[in-house]
DNA sequence: CTGAAAGCGCTAACAG
DNA sequence: CTGTTAGCGCTTTCAG
């Protein structure tokens, strides 16, 4: 089984050229003699030659491979911005190597670490604390990052997620909702800027909120918070969920309870996750495009590499998306 | 921003000692005199010294790092095998890099090829004909490969399709139905040893099979089939779908048309996606155990890799998951 | 204990 | 058109 890969000097020798003409019939750098060319051909036809990447990215520095590295494969949102990714970065040639963080945050610096010396570039999803987000300016490879940061020292890509929770509560309070619910998950830096969206409407309408606060953004999550949200005395009308998962994950422990939704409860979450439909009802939510994100990232880092110019910083709209989870109780 | 990334050579200068000196300490191949080794120490430390992997893997000729290539990260049981895979690996030090090659079949070869030079190994799954299956034993790697093997050249992690189907379709023949219907995805290796054990447990009993053939294993594709189903002359009462995802999407076009499930008709899936528990009703399905067909496959790989032996084929026994979207019909 | 030197497989000037 | 000659950054004998 231990074929003996052939070297460039192996074809070399055996067209009888030096390694330099086969290296730049290779990249297609030269042209040559008709002659020359049909016998390296043959040559590394019948070798089965492939030029090792690996000594090519060495002297090169250029990998042609863009790594992605998300917090969790499982979660449909991360995989809506991988396609989106993927799409764009295959269009122009470049491979794209996914890394899953999440099983252990402890190692995702050295995760990251070992990536980035592989790859042209790196997209990251991360919950990385702020004084770790040096450190990556550090890897000195083109990079961009999702979620708005405070000092924006980094090319990123974010959704409007305090727009988004903001049009949605707005949307509930309009249905005439009175006793307001978020189910969030804070280690997400972006669980603060949801909850901000629904407390700001809130409380321009003079609304209170009631928050809970999941372990993990998880289905799991958001079926275990549900008793504790709906036994007590007097349970909310309205449940924002910080995502998708978690508001799937009550509806399911809530209609096992006994409620009914919307009518005892309305449930919305974000995302827009496409198993929102399969449900009954199917769930209300904010769509934050994931996949357009993935897009917008690649397109970013991509230009970053070729060294194009690029905006430094990409928001992207969200989308109301109204479906049976929510009622009208006026 | 453009740090100039040290060498081996730099952090040998800066601590007045040898690069072979420096590159021991950093393999801990060997020790050295205390003053020594605090001198390098503290020169890495403060220049930020790491090593350059590509280099170091171009003369060892190992990575740490192993290749996962996967049809479609968007689906559940794909990104539950990468779970398996994740913990496996991680817990022996090494990397995965994962490729989602469906966005382009015809890239996928030129996807692998790329990928197996920069790992020390890869688990693939595929729908590459036997054909080209050869080809992957000529990329000279540990390999692992999902599914079954005509000719069993490749360690193989599967998924004992056809009995799982059997079993459901027994199943769902003592419920009392009658009327069988298959969906299945034609182009996936799979669907021939589902729809067979659906087939061979009918003929047992003396039961007819309808059989329609999606363009997509999705969610999508399910619920186009289902109106061709339902509103054709006599419906079937049962229905087995090639994965969780069409049925998903055939329960939500059936119950928006107007039939009950089961009530109407009985649906059951396979693979035991998460999803699958978030549907009024909830699904009957096969659990392939795709976790653990990661963990199983990340397993013989890295047992392979470190010259281990190991088993060349190992099937992972499925499962029934009775919920409620079948019924008794007796 | 430490260092010199010979490459890994390939590309990039620079000659001819 | 084609070959020579340096390395890329690192590991690994083999001496000292």
């Amino acid at each position: 089984m231990k074929k003996n890969i052939p070297t460039i000097r192996d074809v070399a020798a055996a067209a009888g050229v030096s390694t330099a003409t086969i290296s730049k019939f290779i990249n297609g750098t030269q042209r040559f003699s008709p002659a020359v060319e049909a016998r390296i051909a043959e040559v590394i036809g019948q070798m089965g030659y492939r030029s090792n990447p690996l000594a090519q990215s060495m002297i090169t520095g250029k990998t042609k491979t863009v790594g992605l590295s998300v917090l969790d494969v499982t979660n449909p949102h991360f995989t809506s911005i991988v396609k989106g990714a993927n799409r764009v970065a295959q269009a122009h040639g470049y491979t794209v190597l996914l890394v899953d963080t999440e099983e252990n945050p402890g190692r995702e610096q050295a995760l990251l670490e070992a990536l980035s010396r592989r790859v042209d570039g790196l997209i990251i999803f991360s919950r990385m604390p702020d004084s770790e987000l040096e450190w990556l300016a550090g890897l000195d490879k083109p990079l961009v990052f999702f979620g708005r940061l405070p000092r924006m020292t980094l090319p990123t890509v974010a959704s409007d997620d305090h727009r988004g929770a903001y049009m949605m509560t707005r949307h509930l309070v309009t249905l005439g909702h009175k006793r307001f619910a978020y189910m969030g998950f804070s280690k997400s830096r972006r669980d603060e800027e949801r909850m901000g969206g629904v407390k700001e409407c809130l409380a321009a309408h003079g609304l209170e909120l009631t928050v809970y606060d999941a372990a993990a953004p998880s289905a799991q999550e958001g079926e275990r918070l549900c008793s504790e949200m709906m036994l007590g005395a007097g349970h909310p009308d309205a449940l924002v969920c910080y995502n998708d998962l978690m508001a799937l994950g009550f509806m399911k422990a809530a209609q096992s309870l006994g409620f009914r939704i919307p009518a005892d409860i309305s449930v919305a979450g974000v995302d827009n996750i496409v198993y929102g439909n399969y449900t009954s009802p199917p769930l209300t939510t904010v769509d934050l495009h994931s996949e357009r994100m993935g897009v917008a990232a690649m397109e970013k880092l991509l230009d970053t590499i070729a060294g194009r110019p690029t905006e430094p910083f990409t928001l992207i709209e969200p989308q109301l998306i109204l479906r049976g989870s929510t009622a009208n109780r006026n």
